[in-house]
DNA sequence: ATGATGCAGTTGTCAGACAAGCTGTCAAGC
DNA sequence: GCTTGACAGCTTGTCTGACAACTGCATCAT
């Protein structure tokens, strides 16, 4: 079995990417597909080692490292004599906030609502716990943020920063967390970019997004809660108008036009 | 891949015990249980394949298939060539706010802040949108609380049982289902439980927490966001200010008289 | 000091063999 | 006719040996 040449870091880094290309792996998967599709329903057997063996090209024990996958995954159980059942127990616990339809517009600002509540907290408790070191951070993410938009490039991932470090300088870390969490689910990246690409940035407009900066950053920087609070909310229910209309427009062009 | 043979055994039944004393499974736990521990850090390289063989007394297949189970759950990553290194991606993907000891007050606590900014801003968007029929319960709830607090009763589930019905009447299912999510990590029911039923309940305290529910109901009947908020975040403010109370006393008994 | 090469050790896959267990069929007994 | 036991065929579980592909490190040449 050949890999590609590139050579890997000697050492291993929580981010190298993974390599899942075996042919145990891809068997798994294809079996995985077959079970979660319905293929073979609950309670029912999957075919003898020995067929997929042969249906799929490799030896037996590529076959039952598979097995061994799905088997840890809880979606088979082997049973020696009779053969590999496929269970009733669902694949891992639910994972949360899962029924996210980034093209519905409700559902995208649901989500954007549970989010902008923990964010309007975490500007407060970083007003009140925020290091020099995490203040500095700030600034520094805003002025990212306002080079980006200057040269009209995507600020998407620069702004999730700067919340992200305002998270950090609640310093609990369940905030960051949380962001983490649910921060791809909230802002569908297709619709945002191809709009952000798509037009001239209006100046007016690039001003009032580092007004509502400076307001939250000098706000955290002075230790001023409420005032914290207050600047972000302003800030997230403008993002959320000029959001609503971004998603408005990429679903409907003639929106603009009928208003 | 044929046709999967889906002939279901007749013995087969969705509560059949799990029959997995197999070597791959030992192995595998024993495995697992070596890396959740720590023995092999993250990041670590576990014994070659050879060196499991001989120190587990198995073939090579068991611990082949063994690690396929290790790799399904996303415990290591094996590199070929180069040995099976422990990930840092944690068991299958990662539960929400899993590492919560409720036994150390700063845990709990940070989990309790996120959840108040969620439960914060539930109170405003509540004012803005509920129903009249949601007015009515988050009133009946309070009077259900009142009535369990008079008994002297724990009032626990009823308070949460208030704090998702004011989650509803965002009429946003994202609240609920955070809160849901989070309910039962936030407040440990083994220290708050034990702390309630062991002690009188003053009637200044009673007073004190029917004002705020009072306070909170009336707000968002009266459809006043801003005071909504404000009523929320008093009550739980004051929340945290017992709660932190009740846990040191729990952990330790001689707190209060060093106070 | 740097780059190339070789080698020992590692994982990935294949094949064959035997053990343990299950299922279905058939015959014997009641 | 129904139940039970025996048996054959098939299945999974484990072991063994072999070779391919890959990695990491030591050594050597420039």
């Amino acid at each position: 079995m050949k890999t590609p040449e590139t050579k890997p870091p000697p050492s291993l880094a929580p981010t190298a990417p993974a390599r899942r290309s075996g042919l145990s792996a891809r068997v798994a998967e294809e079996l995985r597909r077959a079970i979660l599709s319905g293929v073979v329903p609950i309670g029912g057997k999957l075919p003898s080692e020995a067929a997929l063996t042969a249906s799929h090209g490799v030896s037996r024990t590529v076959v039952r490292e598979a097995i061994a996958e799905l088997r840890a995954d809880g979606l088979v159980e082997p049973r020696q004599g009779a053969g590999v059942f496929v269970t009733a127990i669902a694949a891992g616990p639910p994972q949360p906030f899962q029924s996210v339809d980034p093209m519905r517009l409700s559902s995208a600002i649901e989500l954007l609502e549970l989010r902008y509540a923990v964010e309007i907290e975490a500007a407060g408790l970083a007003a009140l716990r925020r290091s020099p070191a995490q203040d500095e951070a700030i600034f520094e993410h805003c002025a990212v943020i306002e080079r980006l938009m200057r040269e009209g490039a995507s600020t998407v991932e620069a702004d999730f920063a700067l919340h992200l470090t305002i998270a950090d300088a609640t310093n609990n870390m369940r905030f960051r967390e949380f962001l983490e969490m649910l921060g791809e689910k909230a802002i569908p990246r297709r619709a945002v970019q191809r709009s952000e690409s798509g037009e001239e940035t209006p100046s007016d407009y690039l001003r009032q997004i580092q007004a509502e900066h400076r307001a939250i950053a000098d706000a955290i920087s002075r230790q001023e809660d409420e005032a914290a609070r207050e600047a972000m909310r302003i800030h997230l229910k403008g993002g959320q108008m000029r959001y609503r209309k971004l998603l408005r427009k990429a679903l409907d062009p003639t929106y603009q036009t009928s208003c």
